[in-house]
DNA sequence: GCCGTTTTCGGCCCGACTGTTTTCAGTCG
């Protein structure tokens, strides 16, 4: 196992000791032991297991130790595989419910018998959580609300992970000897925030074995339909995935039909018809004459398309790439010859949003440069926590000052090709003040200002507090406007409209933060805001080495919002940042 | 479970907010 996975598996005894009501400290004490590894670089935690100095390290004992070297050499741990089946599974995603922590669950638990999340909704159904000491008819509420938000949000799916699932899928087909083609469709394909099932388009001359491959994949926990030409399979993480498979000359209108988005689709069917063809999955097909479009497809009446860039060209059409459409003006602008040249992947030579061991990271300054250097990242920025954010460990200072002097030598030593910016991720207090006073804001390259306490203020409030922080000239970039976690927490009430008005009055950049659960700014105030003169930082909000590549998702939204690269900061070479960095200091 | 010239037991331990409470416990970031 690697320090980060050891560390994830310390957490999870610390998580299953909570529910069991152990001492606190202990609990604690594997926190810190995680939290301690990761500090650790990962070849030197080797040879500490080796050399048998495990315990050398300040927060690992004995026991730490023993566990953390039989974690490491075999990947197991018997002592977590008899926890674990001490605890009903139940209880742990009662842990994921807002307001519900160890202590309560254990109450629920213990004094009316709960084990699963059904059986709490029905026990907050009939009063009976209300009843309890220490419970009232609002905790009851706010739990039933939070089980049926869960069931709710439950049927869609972060975009990243969703693409972890489908990509291997694509490989897969593509290698079966009868499959021409294969394709992910759908909102996956669109690059949306989240993703409600997948959706697989294949070319084949044979169908059986394709079906055959696709329902006794790794995984698949029920195969719901199993027809000529579709298959659905569920997966164990409750992920639908839907495939289709037609002949290779029919593909790519299929694929243009099932990738959506509706409303896209509408349009252009009302555009075909308009002039004389008639669009759908099986062809583009004059309008007129006998049969069904089917059928005219069939008899291959219709246009024969080798790509989606031939399917658009036959109704006038510049191509669009599938981040746009969503029937939000794509057509137009494709018939104009004004759509975007769309920010790519491969433009970003930097980042700046990005965490170390210092505050909440899982991998060490050193670590961090080594990947970007790896990605072929021209800079780094490193933007730790400030020290309001006591939870994340947030540099006071005198921490912060040492960072800095480690930044510094360590581009000074020139052991990596990638320049690391000094940044901190400094958080917005409650009145709008920084976490920092302007002379240590002044000794960094850059400051990424964020909101991470006191969620609850009023929509003005909150604004003017957005507001008054993107008024400091220090300030260089606006954290995660909005504060959203897709899938669990929905953004605080700010005027987002009023932010982005004074970030371009400031010339303050506004992040698009490209975690997987943020992808914050949303996407759909992007193209608007740029057109405007706002300036986009794709931020990976990285807490270890994997989480880099997150930009990737990023891209995507910054591509629904049809941002081009020169809109993007990051896109622009070391010396174009370095320079503009230094003209706003 | 970890730590220690307080050295083998007793302390470890942020602050705001919420909802439940007559003074605080639990959750959360």
């Amino acid at each position: 196992m690697t320090k980060n996975e050891i560390a994830d598996t310390l957490n999870e005894i610390a998580t299953l000791l909570e529910l069991k009501g152990e001492n606190p400290f202990k609990v604690r004490a594997y926190q810190a032991g995680a939290r301690t590894l990761e500090a650790v670089e990962e070849d030197q935690l080797a040879a500490l297991i080796a050399e048998g100095r495990l315990e050398s390290i300040k927060g690992i004992g004995e026991a730490l130790a023993q566990k953390i070297a039989e974690l490491h050499a075999t990947g197991r741990l018997e002592f977590l595989a008899k926890l674990k089946a001490s605890v009903e599974p139940g209880l742990l995603q009662m842990l994921e419910v807002p307001g519900l922590g160890p202590k309560k669950i254990k109450v629920l638990h213990e004094k009316l018998g709960l084990k699963t999340l059904a059986e709490l909704a029905a026990a907050c159904g009939d009063g009976r959580v209300a009843a309890l000491d220490g419970f009232g008819e609002k905790s009851q509420q706010k739990i039933l609300e939070g089980i049926r938000n869960r069931e709710a949000y439950g049927k869609r799916h972060l975009w990243w992970d969703a693409a972890a699932v489908a990509e291997p899928i694509v490989a897969g087909l593509r290698a079966l000897p009868p499959v021409s083609r294969a394709e992910s469709a759908g909102s996956l394909r669109r690059g949306l925030e989240t993703v409600g099932d997948l959706d697989f388009l294949v070319a084949a001359d044979e169908v059986g074995p394709v079906v055959a491959w696709f329902c006794a994949q790794a995984g698949v926990k029920e195969v719901t339909a199993r027809g000529e030409t579709k298959a659905s399979v569920r997966f164990e993480g409750g992920l639908q995935a839907d495939l289709r498979i037609v002949p290779a000359d029919q593909f790519v209108f299929a694929l243009h039909h099932f990738t959506g988005s509706k409303d896209h689709n509408v349009q252009l069917r009302q555009r075909a018809l308009a002039r004389g063809l008639s669009m759908s999955e099986w062809g583009l097909v004059p309008a007129a004459g006998e049969g069904t479009a089917k059928e005219k497809a069939e008899r291959r009446e219709g246009l024969k398309a080798e790509s989606e860039k031939e399917l658009f060209a036959a109704l006038g059409l510049h191509f669009i790439p599938p981040e746009l459409r969503e029937g939000l003006g794509e057509i137009e602008a494709a018939e104009a010859g004004e759509l975007p040249r769309l920010v790519e992947l491969g433009d970003l030579r930097g980042a700046w949003h990005n965490h170390t061991t210092a505050s909440d990271g899982r991998n060490t300054l050193a670590e961090m440069a080594a990947a970007a250097e790896a990605l072929g990242w021209e800079y780094l920025g490193i933007a730790d926590h400030s020290k309001s954010s006591y939870q994340a460990r947030g540099l006071d200072e005198a921490r912060l000052a040492a960072q800095v002097a480690e930044i510094h030598a360590l581009n000074a030593a020139k052991k990596f090709t990638t320049h690391i910016f000094t940044g901190t991720e400094c958080d917005i207090l409650p009145d709008g003040r920084l976490d920092f006073d302007d002379g240590v804001l002044a000794t960094l390259d850059y400051v990424v200002a964020s909101v991470h306490n006191a969620f609850t203020q009023d929509e003005e409030t909150m604004t003017a507090r957005l507001i008054r922080a993107l008024e400091n000239p220090r300030v260089t970039m606006l954290g995660h406007l909005s504060g959203r976690l897709l899938l669990r927490r929905e953004a605080y009430r700010v005027n987002a409209g009023k932010v982005i008005d004074a970030a371009i009055a400031h010339g303050v950049v506004i992040e698009l933060n490209a975690s997987p659960q943020r992808l914050d700014l949303d996407w759909r105030h992007w193209r608007r805001a740029a057109e405007r003169g706002l300036l986009c930082a794709i931020n990976p909000d990285a807490h270890d080495t994997a989480g880099l590549e997150y930009v990737r998702t990023g891209v995507n939204a910054a591509r629904k919002g049809w941002l081009t690269r020169e809109a993007v900061l990051n896109t622009r070479p070391l010396a174009a940042v370095k320079a503009w960095l230094q003209a706003r200091r």
